[in-house]
DNA sequence: CGTATGGCTCCTC
DNA sequence: CGAGGAGCCATAC
């Protein structure tokens, strides 16, 4: 297992994942502070608006945390969607929450 | 190459 | 408006 230090370490990562990750996650990282954006954003991003699923796929691989902000990507209900981790997403949502409404 | 999986989206009932 | 079923895309084995 290797760990992430800084986003130069991420860009050698992505070396070793499809260019259509590394589509998926530059769309990803492209998401404004205390914003969201459905999977259908990002796979129209990429050129791919059919492929919402495919990125799901990448920000589940996505090994880069807090440089890909896959919390911020969410679904076309609003909801996060389902998540594998053990909840620490539930923080982040919350963060994100308080930034929208700093925003206001 | 074919099958299985997944943090989805859209259409129809 | 709400619930359910089918479809689409890419990766990994």
């Amino acid at each position: 297992m290797k760990k992430i230090k800084s986003v130069k370490d991420v860009l050698k990562a992505m070396q070793s994942y499809p260019a259509f990750f590394r589509k998926v996650w530059k769309a990803t990282m492209q998401i404004p502070p205390g914003e969201t954006r459905s999977y259908k954003w990002v796979a129209e991003n990429i050129g791919h608006p059919r492929a919402a699923r495919a990125v799901a796929m990448a920000l589940k691989k996505n090994p880069f945390a807090p440089i890909v902000p896959c919390h911020r990507v969410i679904r076309s209900d609003g909801k996060i969607g389902g998540y594998s981790g053990f909840g620490g997403i539930k923080k982040k949502i919350y963060l994100l929450e308080k930034e929208k409404e700093q925003k206001t």
